[in-house]
DNA sequence: GTGCTAAGTTGATATTTGTCATATATTCAC
DNA sequence: GTGAATATATGACAAATATCAACTTAGCAC
C-alpha cells in the first residue's frame, strides 16, 4: 500500500468539491494552499479544547472528527461529526469568541490547519466565499433549532431512534450493513443524552422487536419503517 | 397622545443603531427605507407561519415577538424572542428554506417588511452586512449549542432557574421590579420543556425557598445568587 | 352584577428515566 | 496465552417528571 502523501494539494484534494473553499477563485485557494499545515492526528486525540481560542479553522480530508461539549454536569455531549471536506472552527473565528466545542479525533484523522488571517483573509476578499459560510450557518441554525425541540419534547427512546436513522443517512453503511461508524455505548448516550444503562435497555428493546440488529459496536437497522415510527417522525 | 406615525424613515428610526441595518451605508439604507412596508400586528397575530416560503423579512421596531416551533407533539415551544431592532426570517431567506418556525406577536407589534431581493442585494453590495449577518449567525450558533447541551443535560428545575435569569437579563426589570414581559403558564413550560404543572409546583418551590415572588404573570427575582446555584451556572 | 371561559393550582397516581450494585463480556498490554 | 482494565449488560430501586382529575381563581362579554 502506497503512503498517502500528507502534505496534498488543495486543488487536487477529492474532498474539494464538497468543500466550501470550491467557491474560492484559483487565486484564493492557491493562498490557502500555501499557507495551509497539513497534520495527522491519532484516534482520541485532542484537536482543539473547548474554550480555548484558536488562531485558525481545521480543514478534515480524512477520518471523522467529533465535535464535543461539556456539559453542567460534566458529562463531554456529542453535538456533531465533522467528516472530510467539513471546516471546524469556523464560527469562533467568525463571532471572535472562544471555541464553543472541543474537536477530538474519533478516528484517525487528517486535517489541515488554516491560519485566521488567512481564512478571515478569503472572506474578506470572496465575496462567493463569504456567502456560501452565511448560508451554511443559516442551515445549520434552521438544523439546531429541530435539535432543539426533539430534545425538548421527545423521549429518550424517540430521540435514540431519531438518532439512527441520522447516524445511518450521514455515514451510510458499510458492506455488511451495518451504519459505517463506530461507537460506544457511552457515546451514544450521550449523543441522546441520557444514562448509559439506559441508552443499553432502549438498544435491548430495539432489538426484541426487530427494529435493529447489533454485534459489537455494529448497528444495522433492520426495518427503516419501523424505525422512523418511533422516532415519531411525519416527514 | 400623539399617535405613532406608522411609516416612519429607517434613518431616523430609533432601533437603527442595534440592528444590523446599521452597516448599511447611506444609498443601501435608502432602498431597503424606499422599498419597505410598515405593518402592525395585533397581540396574538402570527406574521408568518412556519414551513411557509417567505418573500421577505421582518425587521421589529415596536414590542416583542416569539419565534416559536411545532414539536412532534404538537406543543408550540418558544425558540427565541425577537426585539425592536432585531430582524427575523433572514436565515430561511439566505438558506432558502421555508421558516423554521412561526412569528407570533406576543404584545402589539410593529414591523417593517422587507422585500426577499432587496435584503438579498444588500447582502450581495454591502460586504459589511454580509459579514455582520455571518457574525450574527455565527454567534447564534454558539448560543444554541449551550442551549442543546443544557436541554439535555439539566434537570427541569435547572432549566427553568436558568430561563429566569435569561429574561430577566434580556427584558429587565420594570418600575415595580418585576421581570418586564408577561408570560402564561404554559409559555413558561413550553420554553422549558415541561409541563405546564410541573412548572408552577418548581415555580411554587422557587417561591417557597424566597427566591423569586409572582403576582399573577408577574415574576420577580428576589435573590439572583440563589437562583443561579439552582440553575447551576458556573460562570 | 351574572355567567361563561380560560388560566392557574393542587393532589393522587402512572410512567419514564437515573442511579447503584453487580455480573458478564471484551479488549489490550505484556 | 493471562490478567487487568474497560465496556456492556441486567436487575432492583429511587428520583424526576408526566398525566389525569378536580377544583379555584381571574378575566371578560353581556
Amino acid at each position: 500500500m502506497k503512503a498517502q502523501t500528507l502534505n496534498h494539494d488543495c486543488s487536487t484534494c477529492q474532498h474539494l468539491s464538497k468543500s466550501h473553499f470550491s467557491s474560492l477563485d484559483a487565486e484564493g485557494l492557491g493562498e490557502v494552499n500555501d499557507n495551509k499545515a497539513c497534520m495527522a492526528f491519532k484516534k482520541g486525540q485532542t484537536i482543539y479544547h473547548e474554550g480555548m481560542r484558536v488562531n485558525g479553522i481545521y480543514c478534515l480530508h480524512g477520518g471523522i472528527g467529533k465535535l464535543t461539549k461539556l456539559g453542567p454536569k460534566g458529562k463531554d455531549q456529542i453535538i456533531q461529526f465533522v467528516q472530510p471536506g467539513d471546516i471546524a472552527g469556523y464560527r469562533s473565528m467568525i463571532s471572535n469568541e472562544p471555541m464553543v466545542g472541543s474537536l477530538i479525533a474519533h478516528t484517525e484523522v487528517r486535517a489541515c490547519f488554516i491560519p485566521k488571517e488567512i481564512f478571515l483573509n478569503q472572506v474578506k476578499n470572496s465575496p462567493n466565499f463569504s456567502f456560501k459560510l452565511l448560508q451554511a450557518s443559516c442551515h445549520e441554525l434552521g438544523e439546531w433549532g429541530k435539535v432543539i425541540s426533539n430534545m425538548t419534547q421527545k423521549s429518550v427512546k424517540e430521540r435514540l431512534a431519531e438518532m439512527l436513522l441520522l447516524l445511518e443517512a450521514s455515514f451510510g453503511k458499510n458492506d455488511q450493513g451495518f451504519i459505517d461508524i463506530q461507537l460506544s455505548r457511552e457515546e451514544l448516550a450521550n449523543m441522546v443524552g441520557t444514562a448509559t444503562e439506559s441508552l443499553i435497555r432502549m438498544l435491548g428493546e430495539f432489538k426484541k422487536e426487530g427494529i435493529i440488529s447489533t454485534t459489537g459496536k455494529n448497528i444495522e437497522i433492520l426495518n427503516t419503517q419501523m424505525l422512523k415510527a418511533e422516532a415519531d417522525l411525519m416527514y
